[in-house]
DNA sequence: ATGATAGTGGGTGAAAGTGGGTGGTTTTAT
DNA sequence: ATAAAACCACCCACTTTCACCCACTATCAT
């Protein structure tokens, strides 16, 4: 839980902060996530994800949903001072540049890059709160 | 697991990302893929595949299928510098030119030319979010 | 104020990736 | 049968990349 802005160095290089690397553990995966971010899974979480697709049926739909499932996975440990490196090809994909942002979601990190998450809550902004009466409503 | 580029140099080798050569092992099958890619397999996982249509039942289709399998099938090993040495017949069914693109897939290793690659994810782009948002939003 | 922890930037040596040479074996032509 | 030509496995050399290490700054708690 929790939101925090990181910088991107040359390097490609994001500090997860410390409070989420307990999480994490020493190794994990971070991939293509939903809406032009990155999710950042513990190992165990993201076994699980796989294991359910593990015995499709070998038809075309399947073998691309694997090849997308698999070719956007690195798995990532961190180095002396917590950071991750994040390969060209994923921050091209969540358009990340210089300033990002992490936040907790679950039992997942998220990676945003700065202006979209920006972005993000400005166009949501008005609809959490319906967001949030939808969800609470028949609560009792 | 991942997606990698690299060249084929003029003899027809191809460098296999260090992070995959363990997996597959001294001695591994390199064989015709489907939809247009070529499939790296550890040796013990193409044993278990074979003998799974070893008993299938003898049917055109099933034949027809062991044939496309078998009579592309070659074992390959690594040089010095993790290389191996794509035959001819190889290169021209999966369209490999200088570029290619090496994915890892589950159980196997995937190599697509670059351009086929390129068309492929372009092509999937749309449906790629859709099963980006069925894989991370059912999760249970 | 001071020490401890988190975050940021950069240097460096080892490893990975790439290209090309060479010598021996096989193939082909005479 | 023999020499020329082609091929291929092996070797070496260069370039690039990356993992690791260290140093500095900012922040926070005592």
């Amino acid at each position: 839980m929790g939101e925090y802005h990181q910088k991107i160095d040359e390097k490609g290089r994001i500090t997860i902060p410390a409070k989420f690397r307990q999480g994490l553990g020493d190794n994990f995966i971070v991939t293509r996530g939903l809406d032009g971010c990155l999710f950042a899974y513990p190992i165990e979480t993201w076994n699980i994800i796989t294991k359910k697709y593990e015995n499709l049926p070998n038809v075309k739909e399947a073998r691309n949903f694997m090849r997308f499932l698999f070719s956007g996975a690195n798995d990532q440990s961190f180095d002396k001072n917590g950071r991750i490196n994040v390969s060209a090809l994923l921050l091209k994909y969540a358009h990340l540049g210089k300033e990002c942002v992490v936040i907790g979601v679950g039992d997942r990190i998220e990676i945003w890059d700065a202006d979209s998450w920006n972005d993000f809550t400005l166009e949501n902004e008005s609809t959490f709160s319906e967001m949030a009466d939808k969800l609470f409503s028949n609560q009792d």
